[in-house]
DNA sequence: ATACGGGTTCCCCTTACAGGAAGGTCAAGG
DNA sequence: CCTTGACCTTCCTGTAAGGGGAACCCGTAT
């Protein structure tokens, strides 16, 4: 297979694979051409890498993994703990992100959106600043 | 105020604030040592970017708010309207960091995480490649 | 002969800074 | 007077994970 194929069947771009190629994640044969010549083998690991890049595992995450899918004596236990790893900075950004959510739709509900100066997102963006100076200055 | 104090204040790392300098969110003046020299009004400036930072905001939203945070004429819609786009990005974001919480907790909870090799969350991840080559060869 | 749809390498661009080297400044202490 | 240590300065490099594009081969269909 060459690039655009193992591209279509993967859903990586090119772009991608090559940069995988890079840095080490996968090693395809060479053509007399020069062309990347993938096995199907290649074509699952980029399928595998697709994946878990979409639930968000780094690209070491990854490396981890995918050694650990080579390696048929790992125990599953090795791979629960990356994923839990893993989980646990999901369940961090997801607490991050609601948060965020919920003050500024705060200051969003509160704002007139009118032709009016006046805005409370602009006003509970900058607060604090002064307490702060006074704080220091007393 | 040098560096050190509006950073104390700000929260923001010397290093951040020295970048905004760099990017034109912030024009200190200097003293006649060549340190920099900040403003209440700076001072302000750096307090409102950590807040909208730490809101998620990018450098350029930031840039379009500090820009109508200065200008007293402006309607307050402009405002609300970058504050939405942003609340949508948000509620993305939060979506998919929600779909794969739900995918890698189900593959986890599979994951008997022992000695043995069998692993679910490895299986789930390779999922797919086997049928696409098929596919295509059928 | 040429057009086109692959493929290749190489280099710069992105975001929002962080780390660190090499060196100037300032106040306190011996 | 010298040193020490805490600040400050600029400049250069690196990050994650590729994207965009130039300049150039390859193979086939017209």
């Amino acid at each position: 297979m060459n690039i655009g194929d193992v591209s279509r069947l993967s859903g990586l771009p090119a772009k991608t694979i090559r940069y995988y190629e890079d840095i080490g994640l996968v090693a395809p044969q060479r053509s007399d051409n020069g062309y990347r010549s993938f096995r199907d083998s290649d074509l699952h690991k980029l399928t595998f890498m697709g994946r878990a890049r979409s639930l968000g595992f780094t690209i070491e995450d990854c490396r981890n993994l995918l050694a650990l899918y080579d390696d048929r004596e790992r125990a599953s236990s090795d791979v629960k703990v990356i994923a839990r790893e893993h989980l646990g900075r999901i369940d961090q950004k997801l607490k991050e992100l609601q948060e965020m959510h919920e003050t500024l739709t705060h200051l969003v509900d509160e704002c007139a959106g009118d032709h009016r100066p006046d805005c409370p997102i602009l006003a509970g963006l900058s607060a604090g600043a002064d307490e702060e100076l006074s704080a220091v200055a007393s």
